[in-house]
RNA sequence: GGAGAGAUGGCUGAGCGGUUGAAAGCACCGGUCUUGAAAACCGGCAAAGGGGCAACUCUUUCCUGGGUUCGAAUCCCAGUCUCUCCGCCA
């Protein structure tokens, strides 16, 4: 969220910054509204004032005079709070602002490719696709989840099964031992608060799985990524600046209900309601972002490295960026039966943005309070690492080898196999 | 599911109708002392919002929302969350 005060200094800078997004907002509403809201609460503290003075005197002949008072604030206060509601309302809606590096531009066609690393397979037959090498070694089951759940959904069986955990393990451990993250096993459940917090509502909720737990209870939403959940650790805190940076890792399910997406990689599990990511999370001091984003990139580049796996780095346009995003790389790997990169990573700053949701801030060394930096990145995803190891380490004959460093996750296992 | 207890500043924790924005301790910052550090002593230290070029000033905030009152952290009602005990259970 952005902070009004700050808009309000420069109105019409941050009306051409917003058109990088090629979003539509009613600015002089907002404007107008800020005004008003402005106004009235000068109002309300002239009589609040006024009250006080009265309370002091403890006199009573004018208490009467007080309540009268009291009667005039509710009624300002009234307005005030609704303006106030509607600001917020326009407020909570417009997505972070795009950082000067990034690309101008309004759909994918425009994001920037920076560099490519490994060697894209070169196969003597025509590679096949995951899904029908998943199938043929009958280790992937979309027939299956069909009956039991519905469509986007797979059942991962046997030696693939033991693959997909094999990626989880070796990504965790690499993050946690190398790259210096803090592990956590979080709840895959968040509050509307929480989803607030980093952006997913409320302009996203049809996207968002509801969970209806007992009456009474607030909204429960399943979590789309766990950045959602990790991020809001440090919801309404305010942290020494000794603490930071904070950087947590987690394996997790994530799930999301496509909606808008009908028709689009219907086949196979490149796009499913459930899938499990590896997701890293940083908060950060905020003129720390952009550095945190370079380090937190090459720790997702850096497990496509150890898994020999062929992809490519891309800088997102302003129009493909994430709402809460102010600087997007996204990393793509190779799918030889699309010929194609398809991504699997995407790492982003949020520069304050989202720690003005959440309300988290900490103390500098010169003891000011100031908002965070956040930043989240997939590290990687798993489902998708899992199908670009079927499609890239592919054999002739329709078995899978194993990439070297997930071989001691696996009992040494080389190849999977028909049988 | 049954029975209780609680929610106060960065943290711990007093207060239970009127200078209480809030005691005390810890943490943190500055100073004295010390060769340096520690200890000890002295001092400082909440957030949000409004107004002002600024010094500064005003308002709000003791879980949330209502109510009582001239006045509420303190009393009443509703809600949310947390904890303890019993039952059930991975």
């Amino acid at each position: 969220m952005h902070n009004i005060k700050e808009i309000r200094n420069d109105f019409d800078a941050f009306a051409q910054a917003l058109k990088k997004r090629s979003i539509d907002i009613d600015f002089n509403k907002l404007k107008n509204l800020d005004i008003q809201n402005r106004e009235l609460i000068q109002k309300k503290e002239t009589l609040e004032k006024k009250k006080k003075d009265i309370s002091k005197t403890k006199d009573k002949s004018l208490f009467s005079k007080s309540k009268e008072i009291s009667q005039s604030i509710v009624m300002i206060n009234e307005q005030q709070s609704k303006i106030k509601s509607d600001l917020d309302k326009i407020l909570s809606n417009i997505p972070n602002l795009p950082h000067d590096d990034v690309p101008l531009g309004s759909t994918e066609n425009e994001n920037i490719e920076l560099t490519k690393s490994g060697k894209i397979p070169n196969f003597e037959f025509t590679p096949k696709s995951h899904y029908e090498l998943g199938e043929k070694l009958g280790m992937l089951d979309f027939d299956l989840a069909t009956k039991t759940t519905g469509s986007r959904f797979v059942f991962v069986k046997n030696k693939l099964a033991l693959l997909e955990r094999a990626i989880s393990n070796f990504m965790l451990d690499i993050h946690t031992s190398k790259n210096g993250y803090e592990e956590i096993s979080p709840p895959l459940l968040a509050s509307e608060n929480t989803m607030f917090g980093t952006g997913q509502l409320p302009k996203f909720e049809t996207d968002q799985f509801e969970v209806k737990l007992d009456e009474g209870s607030g909204r429960k939403f399943l979590i789309p990524t766990a950045e959602v959940i990790l991020t809001n650790i440090v919801k309404d805190k305010i942290l020494d600046f000794k603490t930071l940076p904070m950087r947590f890792v987690a394996s997790t399910p994530c799930f999301r209900k496509e909606a808008g997406s009908y028709g689009k990689d219907t086949k196979g599990m490149i796009r499913q309601h459930q899938f499990y990511k590896v997701e890293l999370v940083s908060i950060v001091e905020q003129n720390n972002c952009l550095d945190e984003l370079e380090r937190m990139t090459n720790c997702a580049t850096g497990i496509l490295d150890l898994l020999e796996l062929p992809y490519r780095k891309v800088i997102l346009c302003s129009g493909d960026m994430g709402f809460s995003a102010e600087k997007t790389y996204d990393i793509e790997v190779w799918l030889p039966s699309e010929k194609k990169y398809r991504e699997i990573s995407s790492c982003s700053s949020c520069s304050t943005f989202q720690a003005i949701r959440m309300k988290a801030r900490y103390k500098n060394s010169n003891k000011e309070t100031l908002f965070c930096g956040t930043l989240n990145g997939s590290g990687l995803a798993v489902g998708r690492t899992l199908i670009a190891i079927l499609e890239n380490f592919q054999l002739k004959d329709g078995s899978i080898s194993i990439p070297k460093v997930l071989r001691p996750y696996m009992n040494n296992l080389e190849k999977i196999t028909l049988n």
